[in-house]
DNA sequence: GCGATTTGGTGCACAGGTTCACAAACTCCT
DNA sequence: AGGAGTTTGTGAACCTGTGCACCAAATCGC
């Protein structure tokens, strides 16, 4: 994965970027500071927040200082100044729009998910190319066809979209996808998509993570027996 | 995630030990393999399946040479052969039972996907906490109370569990299942569970990808306007 | 047979990420 | 005001993973 665009620079125009897998864990940090606020906390050290979050304190430090220097030295973070920042960094500041191609068993759970609302995220539009499925209404939304997709973007500015098809249909959704302006694709199918140098793709196997966690069984099933 | 056991040692006594990232991989070269047989070839070079895997060719050699050296030299890979070695290597030579505890749309979702079966991993039983779930039939199945969870994971000698249920409920499912005999467990709840060293837990969480993806977005974004 | 060609296996250097350890900076108490 | 106790921020060592570059071994053509 290349990034093409310069990085972000402080005000001296020091360059600041911020690693990949800080980036990965910044939304754990941030649903940590949440639980910490609800439970009525409005300061927490490092090992507070690394406990909660489930990491090193010492790898948390060194990841939110990548942001900045938003904790004071004796005291510790103030949890909804951090939480500002944090999502800040996250460009949750703003919501972003998902599009979710598929609307399968999968592509409905995920529409009903409820836990993306207070992350920014907002499902604005569903597509299938089922003519069975277009025109009706999963979650509040009405599925519209695969023809309409690049205006249904279009309309909504969205940026990031959910491919939730059956493998073999992928690639033809990436192009499709790629053609209507996405420059962020989820990957949800078993199925590996090809897309431009300026396109991210994430993708989540489900069956891949259980035949890891097979594999792991399966050493210990050999010295076991 | 440390691992007690004894390392796995080839017949001469060397330890041969597969690395973390190289372990998930594998499914991926297993699946790239199937793909390729059904395109009707026998035999590939590490290019031809590097480049269906979406990964560099030095990369994929390294890798496969963890398992042994199953390719010869001039020629490539023997498909079939090498398919035999990834899925051995992985514990797939067995089939692995997996309980979903919480058939909720997620729950569904994932009992009624496909994919599963040609990679080693059944679906063998559903646990929900829900009085109006239990005894209903979803995908074939009949949903369990978490009240059977012990005698239905004795049954069936189940040691993979995945938590399909929302954040909040998820610790307690995680230790009723650890109390189980559960030794691994795959997380999609929106929440950190904590077990004993010996049990490995790997967590999928949805909004945390589309976050990422949000990051980039914002990032792009950024310098362009 | 033998040289040219192809292709797997691997040593090595580099890059990225993690953890330790410690100085800097803050609070609190006297 | 100053010392004791906390806690952050970060330099540095360490570890894991990646990818090049080359060696070894097999095939092919003659």
């Amino acid at each position: 994965m290349t990034l093409l665009n310069p990085p972000d620079r402080d005000r001296l125009g020091v360059v600041r970027t911020i690693p990949e897998a800080t980036v990965a864990r910044l939304p754990v940090y941030l649903r940590a500071l949440t639980t910490l606020a609800e439970q009525g906390y409005s300061v927490c050290s490092s090992n507070d927040l690394a406990t909660a979050a489930g990491v090193n304190p010492a790898k948390l430090r060194k990841d939110l200082s990548y942001l900045g220097s938003y904790g004071t030295r004796g005291v510790g973070y103030d949890i909804e100044f951090l939480q500002y920042h944090v999502a800040r960094a996250l460009g949750q500041t703003q919501d972003w729009d998902v599009v979710i191609v598929g609307v399968g068993r999968l592509g409905s759970a995920l529409c009903a998910y409820n836990g993306f609302s207070s992350r920014g995220i907002r499902i604005a539009a569903l597509v299938d190319s089922d003519p069975a499925k277009v025109g009706t209404t999963v979650g509040g939304l009405t599925v519209s066809p695969m023809a309409d997709l690049a205006s249904v973007v279009r309309k909504h500015g969205v940026a990031i979209a959910v491919i939730a098809t059956p493998g073999p249909a992928a690639q033809d959704v990436a192009d499709a996808l790629v053609e209507a302006g996405i420059t962020s694709i989820l990957n949800f199918a078993s199925a590996l998509v090809t897309v431009p140098a300026d396109v991210i793709v994430r993708k989540v196997d489900l069956s891949i993570e259980l035949q890891i966690l097979a594999y792991h069984e399966q050493r210990v099933r050999g010295v076991a027996g």
